[in-house]
DNA sequence: AGAGTAAATGCAACTGGTTGCAAGTAGGCG
DNA sequence: CGCCTACTTGCAACCAGTTGCATTTACTCT
C-alpha cells in the first residue's frame, strides 16, 4: 500500500471510485512541492498513461476539490493552479505587481470568519483564500518613483 | 450632457479616451441594479449599436476595474458578473447551497487588511470580496436532515 | 480647423475549461 | 467468482474569455 490509503478510504465513502488516473492525478499533486497547473499535472500523468483525457483531469480536480483536499487558487495571470491541503488551512498573499506570493497564516482570516458567523448567520468557507494586494518591496518603488 | 462626467474626466485623466461603445457599456452598467454579465452588457449595447464585438467589451470592462469604478465578481457559477462600484465598498456573501447573495459591510475586512498590512507589509485590495459559504437557512436544513 | 499619435475597435484565431454522451470499469453483493 | 449498477472515462463539441493585428478614431498640440 502507498501513502494515500486514506485518501482512497475518503473516496470510497463518498461514493466515489478510486480508479489509475485519478491515482496519478492524486500522486502528482501530493509529491508536488506547491502549486500546480492543471496542465502540469495532466503532462506528469500523460506521461505514465497517454490516454488521459483533460477533462478527466479536471473532473477529477472538482472532485478533490469537494472533498477539501486539495486548494484550487486562481493566481490572477492565466491558469488556475491545485495543490495538495495537508491538516493546516493557509492563504496566500500575491502580489499584482511583482507576482510574488507569501503565506498567510489562517487566524487572520479565521477571526472575520468567527464575526461573520457571528453578526449574519453565515458561515464562511475561508478554507483557502487568495488576496491581491501589492507587497512591501513593491510598495516602496511605487512611492520612490512619485 | 449625462450624468457620468466625472467618470469621462476620470477616464481621460488617465490617458484613455471615451468612445460610443464605451459609454454605452458604462450606461448599461450605471443604471443597472445589480449584477450583470459580459454577454447581458453585450447585449445591450448590440441592442444600440450591432456592430460591437465582446472583446470590446471585455476591454472595456477591464479599464473601469483597473479604475476602480467597477467589481467583478465571480460567483461560483458560470459566468463572472460586474457591478457599478460607487464610494462604498461592500463584499459578498454567496451560499454554496441556495446561491443567495447577502451583502457585507467592509469593516470586517478592513480590519484584517490593516492586520496584514502592520503584520506582514502587504497593502491588501480588499475593495470586493466574494465569500462562500452557507447561510443561516441551509445551515439548518442541512443539520436538520442528519 | 488640421495633422499627428496613442489608444480603441472589430475580426479571427486561439486558450483554458466544461459538458453530453456512448463505452468501459470499479467495487458491492450474492 | 461473476453479475450488476453507478461512477468514470475518452472523445468531441462547445463556451467564456483573451490575444494579435490591421484599421479606425478620439484627443492633443499647433
Amino acid at each position: 500500500m502507498g501513502c494515500e490509503s486514506e485518501t482512497i478510504d475518503l473516496l470510497r465513502e463518498t461514493g466515489h471510485k478510486m480508479t489509475p488516473q485519478r491515482m496519478m492525478i492524486l500522486t502528482s499533486l501530493r509529491h508536488a512541492k506547491g502549486h500546480m497547473t492543471a496542465a502540469e499535472i495532466f503532462d506528469r500523468v500523460k506521461a505514465e498513461y497517454p490516454y488521459v483525457d483533460i477533462s478527466t483531469v479536471y473532473r477529477t480536480l472538482g472532485v478533490l476539490k469537494d472533498l477539501h483536499l486539495i486548494a484550487e487558487t486562481d493566481m490572477g495571470l492565466g491558469d488556475a493552479t491545485f495543490e495538495w491541503v495537508g491538516n493546516e488551512r493557509h492563504h496566500h498573499l500575491i502580489c499584482r505587481k511583482c507576482n510574488h506570493v507569501t503565506q498567510l497564516d489562517h487566524d487572520y482570516l479565521a477571526e472575520v470568519g468567527a464575526k461573520i458567523a457571528k453578526d449574519m448567520g453565515f458561515r464562511a468557507d475561508l478554507d483557502h483564500f487568495a488576496i491581491f494586494g501589492l507587497c512591501a518591496g513593491c510598495q516602496k518603488e511605487l512611492t520612490a518613483s512619485k
